[in-house]
DNA sequence: CGCTGCATTGATGAGTGTCAAAATTGGTGG
DNA sequence: CCACCAATTTTGACACTCATCAATGCAGCG
C-alpha cells in the first residue's frame, strides 16, 4: 500500500503537532483510502449525511454556505492538514458544502467508525474537539470581521489570515503564495460585492501594501496590513493532524 | 446540598436529551458549586484562561467579541442550558467574552477535570463536541446572515432564532417571549447600526409580523418572517446537556 | 426631580452595491 | 500558431442601503 501513514508528508511540516508512531498506528487503521480529485469538485455537500470524512493532504478548496436565493458565503478557506466532515459526523449533516478549487489529495475515514474513535482514543478525540473549538474561534473573528470592519479593513485581515496559513504549511517563498481562489471566492466571504472587492484590492496594490494577481499573492508589509486591519500578527498554534 | 443534578430543572426540559441516572451522578462530580451572578457580570472574558467552565441553568447573556477599536460584535446569545468556556477547556484562551444580561444562576465546573471528563467518558466527550459542532454550525449561518442578507432579512432571521430557542425552552407563552436584550445588542450580532436596526424593527412591526417594546418580542407570523428571511422554520433538534 | 440609559425619529452623506462594458487571461480546437 | 470562447479582472457611472449626527421622548431610579 503505497498510502501508509507513516509517510505522510504532512506530519513533518511544523503546521502540526507530530503524532507519535503509535498515533500514526492508530490512525492507519482508520484510514480507508486515499482520492484525488479535480478543481471544483464537491467534497461534501451541505445537508449531506455523508458516510466518508477527510483530511486534506494536499491542495486547497473552501468551505461555502448557500442560501435560498441562489447566493453563497464563503465559510472558510481550506488548506492542507484540515480535516473536512466534522459536522457530518456528528451532527450527521454538513451546514456547508466543501469544493475543491485546485487538485486535491484526501485522506479517507469511515464515519461510521468515528463513534470508535472516540472511545477507544480519549487523545485523539480530544484532538478533534481542538479543532472544532479552534474553528468556532475562527469563525467569530470571522464574524467581527463581517460585520465590524470596512471593505478594506476586511480584505487586509483576509489577506493576513491566508498568508499566515499559508506560511505555516511551508507554502511562502519570498513573501508570496500562490491561490488558486478567485475574487469571487473573497467577496464572497466578505460579504462585499465583486466589483467593490476588486477596488478594495486595488487600494491595497496601490499602497504597496499587498498585491493579487495571476494567482499569486504578494505580502509586502504584513505589519502596516495588520495595522489596517486590527488584528494582531500572530501566526496560528501549532494543530493536530486527524 | 442544594445544589443536586438529580433535581436539575434542565434536565425535564424537552429542548435537551434526558440524562440517564448514570450520567447525572457522573455529572454530579464535575460539579464543584452553583454560582449567581447579576445583569452585567462578565463570566468570562476574551483571552483570558480561566479556571473554571459553566452551564447556564437560568438567565441569559450575550457573547460578544471586542475589537482593537472599541467596537464589538455580538457572537451569539446565550439561553439557559448554553455550555459557557468550551474554547477556555480546549484552547487555554477564550475567543470572546460572555457577559450576564439577566441574573444567571451558573453551573460551575473545574477546568482542570476537563481532560479526565474525556478520558473517562467518551460518550459526555462526544456530546461536547457535538455542541461544538453545533455552535461552529450556527456561526456559519450567522455569517450568511450578515454577510449575505439585507437588514430587514437579518433582523428577521435573528427574530426567529431567538424565538425558537425561547420556544424549545417553554420560555414562549402566547407568542410571545421575554428577552433582556437591548437593540443594540441586535445591531452589534448584525453589524448594523443601531438607528438602522431600530428602524428595521419598526418594518417588521408595521407589517403586523414581529414586534419588540417592553423586553417583550411578539411573534405575529413566523411563516411569513421566515419567508423574508430566506430560511426554513426548523426548530432546532435536542441538545445534550453538559 | 434631575439623572441616565434606551427607544424613536428626521436629515444628510458616505460606503457599497448594481449595471454595463472593456481588458485580460487561459483554455481548446482547427 | 492562431482564432475563438469562457472565465476572470478591471474600470466608470450611478443608485441605494445603511451609517452618522442630532434631537426628542420616555421610563427607571437614586
Amino acid at each position: 500500500m503505497t498510502t501508509q501513514c507513516k509517510y505522510c508528508p504532512l506530519n513533518r511540516k511544523d503546521a502540526f503537532i507530530r503524532l507519535s508512531p503509535e498515533e500514526i498506528e492508530f490512525m492507519q487503521k482508520f484510514k480507508v483510502g486515499e482520492l484525488v480529485i479535480d478543481p471544483g469538485t464537491p467534497i461534501l455537500m451541505q445537508g449531506s449525511n455523508a458516510p466518508q470524512l477527510f483530511t486534506a493532504l494536499s491542495g486547497m478548496g473552501i468551505r461555502e454556505r448557500h442560501l435560498k436565493d441562489g447566493g453563497k458565503q464563503v465559510i472558510n478557506f481550506v488548506f492542507p492538514g484540515d480535516f473536512i466532515g466534522l459536522q457530518a459526523g456528528l451532527l450527521g449533516e454538513m451546514g456547508h458544502s466543501v469544493e475543491a478549487r485546485t487538485q486535491m489529495r484526501l485522506c479517507v475515514f469511515n464515519r461510521s467508525e468515528f463513534w470508535s474513535f472516540f472511545k477507544s482514543h480519549p487523545e485523539r478525540a480530544f484532538d478533534i474537539t481542538w479543532l472544532g473549538a479552534m474553528e468556532e474561534n475562527f469563525l467569530g473573528e470571522s464574524l467581527a470581521t463581517i460585520g465590524q470592519r470596512s471593505a478594506i479593513q476586511a480584505v487586509a485581515w483576509t489577506m493576513i489570515k491566508i498568508f499566515q496559513r499559508g506560511e505555516a504549511l511551508g507554502m511562502v517563498h519570498n513573501n508570496t503564495i500562490e491561490l488558486p481562489y478567485t475574487q469571487r471566492d473573497v467577496a464572497d466571504a466578505l460579504g462585499l460585492s465583486l466589483v467593490h472587492t476588486n477596488k478594495t484590492l486595488g487600494k491595497l496594490k496601490e499602497r504597496q501594501l499587498a498585491s493579487w494577481s495571476d494567482r499569486v499573492l504578494q505580502i509586502n508589509d504584513l505589519d502596516k496590513l495588520a495595522e489596517i486591519a486590527m488584528t494582531d500578527v500572530r501566526p496560528p498554534p501549532k494543530r493536530p493532524l486527524i
